[in-house]
DNA sequence: TTAGTTGATGATCTGAGATCATGGAGAGGT
DNA sequence: ACCTCTCCATGATCTCAGATCATCAACTAA
């Protein structure tokens, strides 16, 4: 039925409706008031249907025509975001999903040093732990704790998730602890500071414990849990206690040795931080610099 | 930037796209290849970039372009769905959700009295126990069990909820029950029909027995069990024992004596089943038919 | 090499859509 | 009640964005 329509007809309805006043509707899009008037009677005849009420100098939409002015809007709304990546200058804006955790212990300073390489592209970052929200394909770009498959993203891995407890230099000092030789079952002895675990699939301290080849008999009991894990970390640098450190994402920390390994043992969890692009659709100019970035910023 | 481009330029893109063919794509249009060829050109000029690449000639999209193309396709599907209504012949399509109960027992004699009186209107009813599905927006009518209130629905009460333990006459004379004297422990120590709550708020025997000022000491073991309520009024039609019947489903089955009530106890829950009209958009005329009907048909 | 098909383009055409002018219908002010 | 103003509808007429025509270049297939 849409190919017997000119497209032209439903922006002017749109900009009829708008008003309900055809004259105005017409110096909006630079027609005179008999054109708006023969359009709206031309769409009205190909519907076969009265869109509007005439009384005198009053119009209003009928039922009909109120439904219909309602998607016409919707769908010149859509037609015009469509629009924006061609918007002049060519500012574009893209949107990457990360946790919290990899938002503020990498992916800042990875945005920041992309910033400087491309002023002309806007970059949003959404900080979420739903997963709903981190792989929706509203975003150009993800970042996802996965074992590296995905429906409907590509996966790169940026980084394996290796886990070891750490700690700062003050709070080993305090405690006497030889960092190299600290046995797990005194680790679990020493302050520990938890976070929240909002994936199935992560581990904390329980986790990391029991899946050592000689778990300590004791409970472990966290003095401290956060609900975040880079408020976690935070606390740790602070010398509060011990935490687990995802050694990719806290590499700048223990290169310069803010935080210190306990032990030697690093669990790896068989996940890691992978960099999704979508697999269904092309990445714009500027989300494809930002993906190799990303990618050479492992 | 949507207003300075015709909008049948992207009609005709879509066909150039679809066709990946100039040619084919005025073949559909009726205009010649020229004329899509100027359109093409027009539109890359208006969006400052090249939507197609041309190697002889062979066509391909370029990344803006095969992206745009997929928006286009969007908004013009969009927009013939949303012409529908405005089809031939009028003939109108209206969904209503209703829950498996209240469309087996009440709604559908309702729908066949409706389709009688409005034989051009095509009615889709959606039975289901989920939530989700019942009250879902896509449906022009819904019938809820609420207290009354919904975000979303206009709600208006269709029956209360007011239950009452039943039976066929044929299993009252085989247990020489009288009706209006049985008490509830003894109502209780007959053969109970339950049914699967699918909603929280539901109420079975075990809360039925409970909200009595003298709930009966003995516990309330139903014999059967069935996954629809109204499975399980049909099982105490065939004088399989009692179950709890909700008297605005049930009218026609209590006036003709086919089931009869067990004691003086009708409970009244707070809750009954409304019907739902859309709160924020307008009722096509056929679903605004159906709604007088249904309200009628109380 | 030839034939066929497709896209691009200069020159030219054309009819859907626009304007102009005017009348009817209401609203608001006196 | 009358006048003025604004808006919509419409007959008559105009017009230019979009269409066609004709031709050329570039490729593919036989």
């Amino acid at each position: 039925m849409l190919d017997r329509i000119p497209l032209e007809a439903f922006r002017v309805f749109d900009a009829a409706c708008r008003y309900m006043n055809f004259s105005r509707a017409g110096r909006e899009l630079h027609i005179t008031q008999a054109a708006v008037s023969r359009r709206i009677q031309g769409l009205e005849e190909q519907l076969g249907t009265k869109l509007f009420t005439r009384r005198g100098r009053n119009l209003a939409l009928t039922p009909e025509g109120d439904r219909l002015a309602q998607r016409v809007r919707a769908t010149l709304d859509y037609l015009e975001e469509s629009l924006e990546p061609f918007r002049g200058e060519g500012r574009e804006t893209i949107s990457i999903a990360a946790s919290g955790s990899v938002s503020h212990l990498w992916l800042a300073k990875q945005l920041k040093d992309f910033d400087n390489e491309s002023p002309s592209v806007s970059v949003r970052l959404l900080t979420t732990d739903a997963p709903s929200e981190l792989a929706s394909e509203a975003n150009d770009l993800v970042i996802l704790y996965s074992t590296g498959e995905h429906p409907r993203w590509n996966l790169t891995l940026l980084m394996k998730e290796e886990l070891v407890p750490v700690a700062s230099p003050g709070f080993i000092e305090r405690h006497r602890i030889d960092p190299a030789a600290v046995a797990p079952h005194e680790i679990a002895g020493l302050d520990l500071i938890d976070y929240e675990r909002f994936n199935a699939h992560w581990i904390s301290f329980r986790q990391w414990f029991a899946r050592l080849p000689d778990p300590p008999k004791a409970r472990i009991t966290p003095r401290l849990s956060f609900s975040t894990y880079s408020l976690a970390v935070d606390a740790a640098l602070r010398g509060e206690g011990v935490t687990l450190g995802s050694v990719g994402l806290i590499a700048d920390e223990l290169a310069s040795g803010a935080l210190v390994e306990l032990g030697s043992r690093r669990l790896e969890t068989g996940y890691g931080y992978h960099l999704g692009m979508p697999r269904y659709r092309s990445l714009t100019p500027g989300a494809a610099r930002l993906h190799q970035h990303l990618l050479a910023g492992i």
